[in-house]
DNA sequence: TATTTAATGCAACAATGTTGCAAAAGTAAT
DNA sequence: ATTACTTTTGCAACATTGTTGCATTAAATA
């Protein structure tokens, strides 16, 4: 049986992105990190957070991959909230409460979604 | 005054997005191409086709990106339609029928939008 | 403290996308 | 048809992002 380990890399990762308002994208986290870990590291580190439901992936409107915590879904890990990706400060944020609504055709099988809106945040606009 | 130019390169790619009824990645097209033209070219006669209007940009889900030809906005052009991304046979459609509904709080300006589903499409469920 | 094995660092690689510049090829005027 | 003008192309080189193998390091448990 393989059990995770709290190691230091890992630790501040989930911290940084815990504490962050908007989500991150890998270079960003590498970033703050300041040498702390191998660029690897942090990839290998990210995908485990991601098996172990901590953070979720989000794909930016311009294919950069983000990576924001998991709040609302801590029961249920569902992802159907809008991000919005600010084309000024370049945030990337969750929209949480707001859920999109739409009328697919027969027989379409949905096991994930990916919304995300580009435009102006309430702070830049 | 700059004037666009009718070349062999443009005219293949734009017929061949034209003529997909799935959204086709750079690699694809290339493959397609069979070394009709380089790379280099491909990138820059789908940045023209993009700005001229003819086809559109699609994120996948998995970050890959995506080009189809622009049907339903031949006058208004607007792309609030979603994608569908099919996990067994990796095709990538415009459902262009499909307008997703939300509420957004206020104070956010959207002047993009990207959805994309994934799942199962009804020829592999 | 010793043992086990998950996690890391490093090097090397693959895929994707960008840029500068000289050569080639459209387009329009002669 | 030829010329002149300028867009478009090909090539080389580079940047970024992400992946893999393997030896080493370091958690966690006994």
């Amino acid at each position: 049986m393989k059990s995770a380990r709290n190691t230091t890399a890992k630790t501040e990762i989930q911290e940084l992105i815990a504490s962050s308002s908007v989500a991150l994208s890998h270079s960003e986290i590498q970033k703050s990190l300041e040498g702390l870990c191998d660029r690897v590291t942090i990839y290998r580190v990210l995908e485990r957070l991601l098996e172990e439901g901590f953070i979720h992936k989000i794909v930016n409107v311009d294919g950069v991959v983000k990576y924001a915590g998991c709040h609302s879904c801590s029961a249920k890990h569902s992802h159907n909230h809008i991000h919005f990706s600010c084309q000024k400060c370049k945030s990337v944020t969750c929209l949480d409460d707001v859920e999109p609504s739409f009328k697919l055709p027969k027989n379409y099988k949905v096991s994930e979604m990916n919304f995300t809106l580009s435009g102006l945040c309430p702070q830049c606009s």
